[in-house]
DNA sequence: AGCTGTGAACCGATTCACAGCT
DNA sequence: AGCTGTGAATCGGTTCACAGCT
């Protein structure tokens, strides 16, 4: 398929096809009026204005089951990730091999970041860590920290967080399951007639999180 | 602190004060004019709200390194989630103990899932086996699933389901230090004048995320 | 004839602003 | 006097609808 219309896009994707056109035209007129986008073009032009060219070194920090995990991701090197260094404080960890790689002491954080020129950090210690690796890793010369650990970091201005929070998501679920569990009325009218569907199963969906106030 | 206002609670969420009332006036009238929100008892009513107050048993399926990760996570018992089996595919990891568990093997999915009311399941899986495995979830009765695989599952309707991809969040921090790098001058004028804060870390924050348009 | 790119209309969500309660 | 709860105004983002290109 070289020629993909907004249309079919739009229908794949689960959005509207005027929002899928107007979302593209900001990153400039790749389409053919008449045809669709081209297919080859359409997926390097996206990938390079996300950023998914360049070669993005990332150090994780705390090498536990999570570091771990996410060390052996497979998703991360399709989107220009390499994981450049696994970091923990443990020295009994030190020089072990995880995914590949020996895991080195939290001694030399400083030296791997300049070395690396690692400008993005995953820190995936233990909450009472974070805020220390983060503090290193901005002195270091870190921009932008993704966290698992449960503490909200603080950072100086200029510098992004990002926090996962890995009981969010099943909090999410567990109020819509209460909600099914309340009012098996209301929904069946949406839910009556329709076999397998694949609806978009990312956050933000078109049927609404939990309400953004509420705090963690 | 028995009672805090709206304009603090804000402050302290980095929203806007009107918000935060309008929201909590959805849960009901909970609040003192003039002298603002009982804690205690704002924070019963939240937590019965979003379901905090229920016991949600949940199997996780696929104990690799993130399964396990997740089985450790101390956040889900605070949440009232109850981590109610591990179940692997794997002959090998039959039994032997994940965050003081045994793991239990797939064959007995359906009869793990049924005796346990689960009605909330975690698939922890490769992207091979993640459909099928929820297929079974499914089959068995669970109603919502949590998918950390790569892959988009189809279900029935009045199931749902959540997709976790940490290379998104990294991908995102990756757009931002893109831009950064970029516009050396546009963000000045914002980051000039501050020291440490503490933004809004959490995902949909107010600085926007990557266009919710762009396909994974 | 077909499909993009986009101004204009629309709509839901946020914010303002204040009446009303304590 | 102080702060909630909420109508009304505002804002930003989505959708409509069509001019314009191929």
């Amino acid at each position: 398929m070289p020629t993909v219309s907004s249309e079919e896009l739009a229908a794949a994707a689960g959005v509207n096809s005027a929002k899928l056109r107007k979302d593209f035209s900001y990153l400039g007129s790749y389409g053919t009026r008449g045809v669709g986008y081209d297919v080859e073009y359409l997926v390097y032009q996206i990938s390079r204005e996300l950023g998914l060219t360049q070669d993005w070194p990332v150090v994780i920090v705390g090498i536990g089951n999570l570091g771990a995990a996410l060390a052996n991701y497979g998703g991360f090197a399709s989107r220009g990730f390499r994981v450049a260094a696994l970091i923990d404080a443990d020295p009994a960890m030190a020089g072990k091999p995880v995914a590949g790689m020996p895991v080195q002491h939290t001694d030399d954080l400083e030296k791997i970041i300049s070395d690396n020129g690692v400008s993005i950090g995953v820190i995936a210690t233990p909450a009472g860590a974070a805020q220390q690796v983060c503090d290193r890793l901005v002195a270091a010369g870190v921009t932008s920290i993704l966290n698992f650990a449960p503490t909200v970091l603080t950072v100086p201005d200029g510098v992004d967080v990002r926090k996962v929070d890995l009981s969010i998501e099943l909090q999410i679920l567990a109020f819509h399951e209460q909600r099914k569990a309340g009012e098996e009325s209301a929904a069946d009218a949406d839910a009556a007639a329709g076999p397998a569907v694949t609806k978009n199963q990312h956050r933000k969906g078109p049927d609404g999180d939990v309400p953004a106030v509420m705090p963690a």
